[in-house]
DNA sequence: GCGTAAATTGAACGATCAATCAAATGACCG
DNA sequence: CGGTCATTTGATTGATCGTTCAATTTACGC
């Protein structure tokens, strides 16, 4: 058993960067307290990064490694049952903005309504780290396939619950309350009994059409 | 018919601030461009406003205001139907984001977070605009009770629809592609159409049970 | 031990930041 | 016209911004 390396000049320049962009998000973050923090020197940071959005990509990037070992990877381990992963997975970012005290919430969600606009290399990262959230969510559905309608869309089903994560999300966080996302939540789980209710009248009548289905 | 006055040195910077701050946000507007797009002068800007968070709040309080005349009266307008109505609002705020080639998005909801966490005053104006905003959708969903299952919240609801409307602007505008917010949409308009087919048949049952029903 | 490249140091740069203030001007009242 | 207060001017402040770079130290193959 040998004692991990201590993490390069690099690493603590990045992760002080990622912790001080989620607190105080990008702008409100300047290069002299990433480098107290990091307890680096400028040149050792343009060294590594060509400037503060190539500081900004590699914070995007990191989150984009960092999803399924430490935000998707657990929920897979509490269940196995697709449609509970969504809860949990929804529940864990409530906790985690609850235990922070409402601050920060989700640092992808910060960035892309702060710096989307104007910085292309980072609005794609932000994109992906959407796309594979929600593909990971898809995939969980796919699970469930037999358990929701036949024609719930279920690639826009999960877009919808990154909708209600990000949107719950920031009320709560500016409220200060964990109610509006719990609210959020709660509908989002009546929303999925009711399809189950009708996935369920789909499979006794052998494939008769839907209430829902607005085709 | 008298001329319009033309507007105050006060409301010329207020503009200016609001347009600015939605454009590029808080952080990334500086007081410069503020004075430059205004023409004004800084003494005048610091006689109106003590500083750059008071500008701010002045923001916010004029979204305030604004929040009736400018997004729900229109809406209003255009039809009586409660239900009616909550999707005329996300489709006003569908195409807004749209026109704009789907930058900016919801001026409230960028602020919120951005500087939820450090301004105090400013946060309690954007908790008082979801608060309105969703007071606002509440009355129209109550305007509907007899069509929505006897057992729903319609106060929660009315935060749920703010939070599709915000996660979904805030997906749109990151991947400059109106699908997610489309399929966010599409699928709180499925949740509808269930619920409404849940409360037809309690009222066929005359109070019976009904299947969503989780306490 | 030597040579070379990578990594690190930290002082310094020009630009821009939010904010100040004494002086000038404008509006309104008696 | 004189007096008074609100408004506007714009040069200027010190702080902080992101960034540069020549010099120095460290790491590593031969």
């Amino acid at each position: 058993m040998t004692a991990p390396d201590p993490p390069s000049s690099r690493d603590r320049i990045l992760e002080a960067a990622r912790r001080l962009f989620h607190e105080q998000g990008f702008h409100a973050t300047g290069i002299s307290t990433i480098l107290r923090e990091s307890s680096a020197n400028s040149g050792t940071l343009y060294h590594y990064f060509d400037n503060k959005d190539a500081l900004l990509v590699g914070v995007l990037e990191y989150y984009t490694r960092l999803l399924h070992p430490a935000v998707m990877g657990p929920v897979e381990q509490a269940t196995g049952d697709g449609i509970e992963r969504v809860f949990i997975l929804l529940q864990n970012y409530r906790d985690g903005l609850a235990s922070l005290d409402f601050r920060m919430g989700c640092p992808i969600g910060n960035l892309a309504l702060e710096v989307a606009d104007d910085h292309a290399a980072a609005r794609d990262l932000i994109v992906r780290n959407f796309e594979n959230w929600a593909a990971n969510v898809h995939a969980w559905l796919e699970s469930a396939r037999d358990r929701l309608p036949f024609s719930t869309d279920l690639a826009a089903m999960s877009r919808f619950i990154l909708t209600v994560m990000e949107g719950g999300m920031m009320q709560a966080r500016a409220a200060r309350d964990i109610a509006p996302m719990d609210q959020s939540i709660a509908h989002l789980r009546a929303y999925f009994d009711l399809l189950q209710t009708q996935a369920a009248a789909e499979r006794t009548a052998r494939g008769g059409n839907s209430p829902g289905d607005r085709s």
